[in-house]
DNA sequence: CTACAAGTTCAAGTTAACTTGAAGTCAAGC
DNA sequence: GCTTGACTTCAAGTTAACTTGAACTTGTAG
């Protein structure tokens, strides 16, 4: 009763590779116990964890953010179904600010783009207020 | 009349770094003259361009994509209205597309995760449909 | 008992989109 | 004429999120 998952159970019942959940427990995503052999022993409940890592990347957050998140479940039991909805709490509004961008972005697509005013210095397309600081590498100033 | 701009007039104005202006012209989304000592001038019509590729980049295109619908402008005179807004045809279908799943995600925000649904198996936000094939590493299977 | 599949670790490679650094050239003000 | 800032090229570094490869060990079916 309890039978533990092998890292191949849960990666094809997940989708997620073997490599990814190496390095997803790595990073302190995911967590595993060890068989004698040493090899990684699952429990069940970790295929609900990554479904909402997966869940939480389609959206756009990080791993690291996803981890911070996950760092909010209780550590000493389960997570109930409460505990995950909790989560995402904040969610919404963030993916609400993409789909107004996107939906701002596509009314460009007629009016700016065709218009003068793609021109960088008029235009509030080229240069969106709500993008959130990307760091390292890219054009920050515009897009972050 | 008709007067040049340097690098960094273009980066000023434009917001991108001179180091990204030397990248997008390596890769071909981007052409300079030269000065006789060898620094780069551009066209004032450069600036429509860039922000031609900022703006696609916000919608989610990756540099090679917008090399790709830039190389349809015509190449023997500075582009008009209608060739900018031409480009940009298929983009409404993309921006759609991924505010729908957006949405998706976003309702089942409330209603996935808390239920026992988000369990891989049964929930069709854990694997969307319409997520376009991805290159290189990530987690292809699931996401792309 | 012997294959062979599956698991392990650890280091290094991959992709996109740039940035940074080194080493040298050019231009403008005093 | 000299200093300072802008510019050039070219190679190498950066970040995220993994993958791949090497070298080994374990588990299992026949």
């Amino acid at each position: 009763m309890d039978p533990m998952l092998t890292i191949t159970d849960v990666s094809r019942r997940s989708g997620v590779a073997s490599s990814a959940l190496r390095f997803y427990e790595e990073r302190g995503l995911i967590a595993s116990e060890r068989a004698g052999s040493g090899h990684r022993r699952y429990h069940r409940s970790i295929l609900r964890r990554i479904a909402f890592i997966i869940f939480a990347q389609r959206i756009g957050l990080t791993l690291e953010e996803i981890g911070a998140e996950l760092a909010k479940l209780p550590a000493d039991r389960v997570p109930s179904r409460r505990d995950w909805s909790q989560l995402s709490g904040e969610w919404a509004t963030r993916i609400d600010e993409r789909i107004a961008e996107l939906q701002r972005l596509r009314s460009g697509l007629t009016e700016c783009i065709g218009c003068g005013c793609l021109s960088i210095d008029r235009c509030g397309l080229a240069n969106p207020a709500d993008v959130a600081g990307r760091k390292g590498p890219g054009p920050r100033y515009w897009l972050g």
